[in-house]
RNA sequence: GUCCCCAUCGUCUAGUCUGGCCUAGGACACCGCCCUUUCAAGGCGGCAACACGGGUUCAAAUCCCGUUGGGGACACCA
């Protein structure tokens, strides 16, 4: 172990992108992700995709996805299909992984196996591991001993074997054996990071991680470190909290002999308005924070709408899912999400996937952790939306109401002419497609409209004479010649003159009489998409239903 | 507890390496006012930050030291 004691790694400045580009054409970027089969896509976890896919992009390298399933090896198919699906949603594509396979496979780590023991077979040969018998009791005393005195633990290694015969007595007591790394206590491990600058760790801070189970399955860090080797990743590019395993990985890395990757961590992506590391666990915390829970709110209504069976687990704004199924742009969340962490300059909000891949750089990643602000995303979201016509959003509105039921799956012309005209009436009230549910009213029959009690009390049942002037106005509707805009607010002024009210006595209860709502889009767009008929069915019933139960 | 990382408006950030152009810029949010049939939108205006303390220097957000605060890691998880 004498070799690994003192080991650097020096990476010269000119490996930093910006500045090495002669360097990048010669060695093949190849960056990673590397997502466990989990069955969802964590919003922390695309971020550092993106960052991966956008380096390789940038230096014409390839990404690649590589799932780590050396855990847990069900369904590994099914709860796969999610990722890839959220992934592909989001325009990530993959040059090697799953589906695609590329010659640096397997890229599944559950077929690995063999290799992984080929490798602790090659450590434990060179010195660099060593067997080890200690039972999770004997070892929690060795760590809770060095911490009751304030000092970092150090393994005692007390139950190492050293040779065959050693094992075999320990193991004649019943011991289960795993194979730990021979971890140097001396010296210090020196490498740079692309993100963080140079950094160096004592060795002695560093445990004796085991690599190898008694049932010989291997341990994410060995998994990992060969992995990157076998697919030739030149850019190790994650999230923070792995900055902390990356001399232990050197070390397994050099002592296999392979070259080491560049490294670059990432900032977290911390919870709404704190700095902590989001988690997919504290939902319930983050539904405390108001933006956070309005967010939240909207996306369950629209499932619910839809029809979705779905729980807080399953379906929450910490999971990429949520967003597809709410009816964001996947270019408004990436966008979003680019400059969480990183900025090109004072400026700049707006990326296309062109502009995002050629501005990229590792330079300008920050330090610290960006918190994951719902409003902002909203802000971004609205900004993309706007910028399709209304025909786009139309089509983008459209599978919202049909699997609520509110659109046929092949919807007549007039259908699309109404949905078209909704949506460009609502304009920027529209902001994910699924907002289109709170225009339902345009959708159902005049007999279903639902009232919203509130206003319907408000403006209709309360409202002193409110019935008593509708029943006036729509006395005279049907004489309306023109059935535009324009034309109905002349209409609906000549009538308030002859009246001698003021509009606010009329308006307000005839939007709630022909939409249900005291709140929506301009009154005359909304008679308009209506048409005169349900204008006047609509103001009949809701007349009726005010005059039934009134006092 | 130990080790490592980080620190500019409420939030995302520019500026820090290469000290002066910074009475600190932008965006989102927020607060007024205007417009207005509601809700939005829009127009105009506004509030708001260099964590603290020492140095170095003619000059510090920027360099150095310390403090405080925050985060991450300390697994036979990944």
């Amino acid at each position: 172990m004498g070799r690994a004691c003192g080991w650097t790694h020096n990476l010269c400045a000119t490996m930093y992108p910006s500045r090495s580009h002669e360097d990048s054409k010669m060695i093949e970027v190849r960056t990673r992700f590397a997502p466990s089969p989990t069955g969802y896509l964590h919003i922390g976890g695309v971020r550092t995709a993106l960052f991966n896919w956008l380096f390789a992009r940038h230096h014409g390298g390839r990404f690649i996805l590589r799932i780590d399933d050396t855990d847990r090896r069900r369904n590994v198919q099914e709860a796969l299909a999610p990722i890839l699906h959220g992934f592909r949603w989001l325009g990530l594509d993959w040059d090697e992984g799953p589906e695609v396979e590329g010659p640096a496979g397997p890229y599944f780590q559950s077929a690995k196996l063999e290799r992984y023991n080929r490798a602790v077979q090659q450590l434990l040969a060179a010195g660099l591991a060593y067997r080890d018998f200690a039972t999770p009791d004997e070892l929690q005393m060795e760590r809770d001993a060095a911490r009751a005195r304030g000092e970092r633990f150090v393994y005692s290694r007390r139950w190492l074997a050293g040779d065959e015969d050693a094992a075999a007595r320990l193991a004649a007591e019943g011991r289960a054996g795993v194979v730990r790394l021979n971890m140097p206590r001396t010296g210090e491990c020196r490498f740079t990071d692309l993100v963080r600058g140079p950094m160096v760790v004592e060795w002695a801070g560093e445990q004796d991680h085991v690599i190898q189970r008694a049932d010989g399955t291997c341990l994410y860090h060995l998994a990992s470190t060969v992995d990157d080797h076998d697919m030739r990743i030149s850019h190790v590019i994650r999230a923070e909290e792995h900055l902390s395993n990356t001399p232990r990985q050197i070390f397994i890395a050099q002592g296999l002999g392979y070259d080491l990757p560049h490294y670059a961590h990432l900032p977290a992506v911390a919870e709404p308005g704190s700095r902590t590391k989001l988690s997919k666990r504290k939902l319930q915390k983050y539904l405390k924070n108001p933006e956070f829970a309005r967010l939240n709110h909207r996306g369950q209504v629209i499932a619910g709408a839809m029809g979705l069976a779905t729980t807080d687990e399953t379906f929450n704004p910490v999971i990429v899912d949520f967003y597809e199924r709410t009816g964001f742009l996947p270019d408004a969340l990436v966008n979003y999400l680019l400059l969480l962490g990183w900025a090109l300059d004072d400026h700049t909000e707006f990326f296309s996937r062109e502009q995002m891949v050629a501005s990229f750089s590792l330079e300008r990643v920050n330090k610290a952790p960006a918190s994951f602000d719902p409003v902002k995303l909203m802000a971004f979201q609205s900004h993309y939306m706007q910028s399709l016509s209304v025909s786009q959003r139309a089509d983008l509105a459209a599978p919202f109401l049909e699997g609520a039921g509110l659109l046929a799956k092949n919807p007549t012309s007039a259908d699309k002419t109404r949905l078209e005209q909704v949506v460009a009436a609502a304009g920027e009230r529209l902001v994910v497609a699924g907002d289109i549910l709170d225009y339902r009213e345009f959708f159902v029959p005049d007999d279903d409209l639902a009232y919203d009690a509130k206003a319907f009390d408000k403006r209709l049942r309360n409202a002193p004479g409110a019935v008593d002037r509708l029943a006036r106005f729509a006395a005279g509707l049907p004489g309306a010649r023109e059935w535009d805009a324009s034309a109905l607010e002349k209409f609906l002024k000549e009538f308030v003159a002859v009246e001698e009210i003021k509009i606010g006595s009329i308006i307000h209860a005839l939007r709630v009489a022909l939409t249900g709502k005291g709140v929506g889009f301009g009154l005359y767009d909304a008679m308009v998409i209506l048409g005169k008929e349900s204008c006047l069915a609509r103001v009949e019933r809701a007349m009726d239903e005010a005059r039934r139960e009134m006092p």
